[in-house]
DNA sequence: ATGGTCGCGGAGCGA
């Protein structure tokens, strides 16, 4: 009997979760399906769509086998989750938020994932009347972490969080200190969304300063490498133990017409 | 302290 050919290592099942501020669904389009077709992600959590489902281009992403879970508004915010093969319970929004709320929320679950995406208040200065309303919007944020997600199944919550964690997360501390998305203010807010269990993923794989997933249009900041990591994954503990690394894809920033970020993906077996 | 560039929508706002 003739020897069993040398067995192939078995793939391991895994599955990619995306978060990407893609600045405009219908304008980023010609950016978006490619990346898909090449990266072929499971879970695709999409902020800043700033169009209406009814507008959405669902037969597009269907094409490529993604179902769309969307929670959109006119020409602002907006985010949506994209799965294959599909997402289940979907919550849009914070449960008790009036209807004329923001489109800033939505979470749906895909596998034995439970996935939160958020499009946090970006807040444009520090004291101004968008900053306290960032901060009473992200505390509102930690409630609904707190009552609705459990932190002993796999939680991920994505997202722009428009805040950074701390100096390694921008090329010049001190231009940015104090500064809105830096404030220590936000950075509490962040860590009382935080404080059930969740984990800052990236920084279980990478501890350098140096990675960013913004950077400004208006100072030409991807060109001067200036950036912003305020894109993130938050991980429960039995999410956090089955995630075997998390990357910002910085050559799709560099592209022709790209989002201000770049999408962040991150790996689970 | 301000502006710079995008996207939306068709002027100025938001980022």
């Amino acid at each position: 009997m003739p020897a069993p050919s040398p067995a192939l290592p078995l793939e391991t099942p895994t599955m990619q979760v995306v978060t990407w501020n893609v600045n405009s669904v219908r304008a980023r389009l010609q950016r978006i399906l490619p990346w898909l077709d090449e990266n072929r992600p499971d879970v695709v959590c999409l902020q800043e769509t700033k169009c209406v489902d009814d507008v959405f281009p669902v037969e597009e992403f269907e094409a490529l086998g993604y179902e769309c879970a969307l929670h959109g508004q006119k020409t602002y915010n907006g985010v949506a989750i994209l799965s294959r093969p599909g997402v289940e319970d979907v919550v849009c929004g914070v449960p008790g938020e009036g209807d004329d709320a923001q489109a800033r929320v939505i979470a749906g679950t895909v596998g034995d994932l439970r996935v939160l995406n958020l499009y946090v208040v970006n807040g444009k200065s520090v004291g101004d009347p968008k900053y306290d309303f960032k901060l009473e919007w992200m505390q509102r944020v930690a409630d609904y972490i707190a009552s609705d997600f459990p932190m002993d199944q796999k939680v991920v919550v994505v997202g722009d969080f428009n805040v950074t964690f701390d100096d390694r997360d921008m090329l010049d501390p001190e231009a940015w200190r104090d500064k809105i998305l830096c404030s220590q203010p936000e950075r509490d807010a962040l860590a009382a969304m935080m404080k059930p269990g969740l984990t800052d993923a990236f920084r279980e794989f990478e501890q350098d300063a140096g990675h960013f997933t913004w950077w400004d249009f208006r100072t030409r900041g991807f060109q001067r490498g200036d950036g912003l990591r305020i894109d993130h994954v938050l991980l429960s503990p039995p999410a956090m133990a089955a995630c075997s690394g998390v990357r910002v894809d910085v050559e799709e920033r560099a592209r022709e017409k790209p989002s201000d970020h770049a999408p962040v993906i991150a790996e689970f077996t």
